[in-house]
DNA sequence: CTGTTAGCGCATTCAG
DNA sequence: CTGAATGCGCTAACAG
């Protein structure tokens, strides 16, 4: 690769007559400017970008974390980031981690000035405080400020609401393990209920249980009815229907399942009702938090699907 | 971020030992060693990778090209290659690109050194030569030196050998629209064709058509027999399957459609037979060549999935 | 308008 | 064993 000296001494200038040309690029004789420019064509160069980040201390590099399990959901999530990231000449170093632990040591080796800034994406377990600058998209729980999350109240709200218009009142919950997003969305859960005059009654929601299968078969035994049935997304929703048919439940007859977070399905894909959210517009809060334009309102509000 | 002249002063010694304490570490009186240590440490010190960047002429970090059309497909990819990018301290620097101009703009900006090396992923248009260290995975067509691709050729005999053991002699081929690609898998099909005896019929074999639906309409209208039908990946294989269906000709009663690249399905999704390859083999395969330990054998088989 | 100088943070000489 | 000096490629401040 040629230099920028290569470049002023084809052109017969200085350096700073090259990096003039090519950066702020005013107060340049033309003469000097083309022959810059010839001589940046001929020597096909290009401004270092390594030497570039090392004066202006930024490296328009930002770090994604990808902490979702199911890779599938993770997938919608890159190309939406990427998409603004590039938008805003940015690059996305991508990093996957599948539990905590693994989150952390990317975040380490990420924090040695090779990234302006991180992104942690779909992180469902329990994270340290991290005080870098660290952005955290639809994770578990997280400091507001620094985060961009799904309004999960007025998800489980539309969702009872749905429910409730096609006759199905009993509704189950199995909720996430923890945090934030548990409490919002069992909040949203009772007040529908409320308002839908539906009596609460504690052993239809299921929390606390991180593995979908013995969440559901605790409902199950307990043998409370339910003709409905929550579940936070797509995977949860597709494990939960394979086994109510091993019940013997038939699905959606005997039991409408909803999925909280359907967004990362393909269209058409599937007939499970679900709340969706626009990964872009995520995706596009998420890099103006990331590159500190906050716009104040990091709740993304998602629409009902059902085909 | 604290710098090392902030370690090497907190430790009274110079920048020079502390470089060396963190780095090569030896020939370094214990005494300043352990000086240099706790002063790193209570600063919180990491070498600064641009910097180190700079003088060392490499980043260590490996460009991805994404250009995949279907989404689903690239992510086993990405998550194959970050695996074993990671695994030799390398990060992965991610873009998406759905055309040819797309990747060359994508192969431009990631050329200012940013990036030790590219790789393009799954390419399935034509593409202009690239002079760089570009690495091509899953390409239509690229020199065989600078890519690791699939066994085409292998594929194909395969799928024709299990399609005439299951007495589906009249197999068609919508092949890929032009390169390398779709010429060994041609010669793979005529192969095995010859092998069991099969008489080739040019109007069972689709070329140079991008758009999968007017290839099989084609086929439909020249009215030639078929009992199975061969495609080159499983999105091709969904359409495929809907139109057939659209057409009253039944799935895999009428017509068995069996897809010559199953790899990035997930497991039990689909019952479409088809030729799987471990994404984790060509992704080892491609950081190899990436990094310049050419294994010298960058073609890979698949294996014959079906349930 | 333009060249010289300095410095970004680090590793690597080369002397001591 | 260790410190001072040099340079990686570039931009910015300062003189001319």
């Amino acid at each position: 690769m040629s230099t920028i000296n290569d470049v002023a001494r084809l052109a017969q200038v200085s350096k700073a007559t090259v990096s003039r040309v090519l950066s702020g690029s005013r107060g340049v004789k033309e003469a000097s400017r083309q022959a810059v420019l010839r001589a940046a064509e001929t020597l096909n160069y290009k401004p270092n970008a390594i030497a570039r980040s090392l004066t202006s201390q930024t490296t328009h590099c930002i770090g994604v974390i990808c902490a979702t399990e199911h890779v599938q959901q993770s997938t919608g999530y890159l190309q939406a980031l990427e998409k603004q990231l590039s938008q805003h000449r940015k690059h996305l170093l991508l990093r996957f981690a599948s539990d905590a632990p693994a989150v952390l040591r990317a975040v380490e080796e990420l924090s040695s000035g090779l990234c302006d800034a991180l992104l942690v994406v779909g992180a469902r377990f329990a994270l340290p405080p991290l005080h870098e600058d660290v952005i955290f998209i639809d994770c578990l729980s997280a400091p507001d400020a620094q985060s961009v999350a799904c309004d999960r109240q007025f998800a489980a709200q539309t969702a009872v609401e749905y429910l409730s218009r096609h006759k199905r009142r009993d509704i189950a919950l199995i909720n996430f393990p923890g945090g934030d997003a548990a409490r919002e969305t069992l909040q949203g859960y009772r007040e529908a209920a409320e308002n839908q005059l539906i009596p609460f009654n504690r052993q239809r929601v299921i929390e606390g249980e991180s593995e979908p299968r013995i969440a559901l078969q605790k409902l199950i035994n307990s043998r409370v009815k339910f003709t409905a049935l929550l579940v936070t997304d797509d995977s949860q929703a597709q494990e939960a229907i394979t086994l109510l048919r091993d019940y013997q439940i038939s699905v959606p007859e005997q039991v409408v399942v909803f999925s909280l977070d359907g967004s990362t399905r393909l269209p058409g894909q599937s007939a499970i009702p679900a709340i969706g959210y626009s990964l872009e517009g995520i995706a596009r809060k998420a890099v103006a938090l990331v590159l500190g334009q906050d716009d104040e309102h990091n709740r993304v509000r998602g629409t009902l699907l059902c085909d």
